[in-house]
DNA sequence: GACTCATTTCCATATTTCTATAATTATCGA
DNA sequence: TCGATAATTATAGAAATATGGAAATGAGTC
């Protein structure tokens, strides 16, 4: 994933509702939900639940599929995965290793990136 | 984390300046940059750069500290951590086993949730 | 076709966010 | 103390974003 498209992800999930509709999709895993029901459980408006739809859909976060007179939203998950690796590539110049582990699930480990690297690491000192 | 810290963080990375200058930060490591040298780099005037430099902080993903009369930006790591576990907390269901593995460091891997499950997991079919 | 349900598009308004200029604070060295 | 350097705060106008009512679209049903 590129600059862009990340940039266009975050934007997507700085909002309050977008961020809830995004992790309930999340929670709900690849078959997603009609957008009356997320409406319903948010307590948003028709018309601005599908403004945020359409914003997340663009950003590629969640996709669209229509199924009889409802259409099911879903989370997309590559592109999730996509994201969080974009924020955390070259983490600690290129060497992500010495930063402990990242979420790979729920459960959040260890310290990261502590001051003193373990193999040998040059951590660039100050440059003034 | 919470909602709304995450809200925050989130906000605080929705602008291409700020998510230059935590990028930047993130591959630097532990130590951080001064203000001026993010500045230089990104070219971004000196007032500008500190209003980014202080939603960062005031998201929690990055801290400051003095060092002469330089300012010292360093990114905050367990807050970065926080952000991508609350981003796929509970995914699928609260089974997040199934989606394959998040990025543990900059290579991302294979398919994420797919649509069935290998440990006879039951994802939840449509409500409609 | 007429009718209903689910969702989207259109539109006007209210709010937030970004950026730059100018002024201010803090630190260091002579 | 004076002057220079590093960075922040204040302020204001421009630009982007959020919201919901009303009308429109698309898909089923009778």
């Amino acid at each position: 994933m590129e600059m862009t498209a990340a940039l266009a992800a975050l934007t997507a999930l700085a909002n309050d509702t977008r961020l809830a509709i995004f992790r309930m999709l999340v929670q709900q895993g690849p078959d997603g939900l009609p957008a009356g029901e997320i409406g319903a459980d948010l307590k948003v408006a028709a018309a601005t639940l599908s403004f945020h739809l359409k914003e997340l859909d663009r950003a590629g976060l969640v996709h669209a599929r229509r199924a009889g007179r409802q259409i099911f939203y879903a989370a997309d998950f590559a592109q999730m995965r996509g994201l969080l690796t974009f924020l955390t590539e070259d983490c600690c110049g290129g060497h992500p290793d010495i930063c402990g582990p990242l979420p790979a699930s729920t459960h959040a480990a260890a310290d990261c990136c502590p001051p003193a690297a373990k193999s040998s690491r040059k951590t660039k000192k100050e440059t003034a």
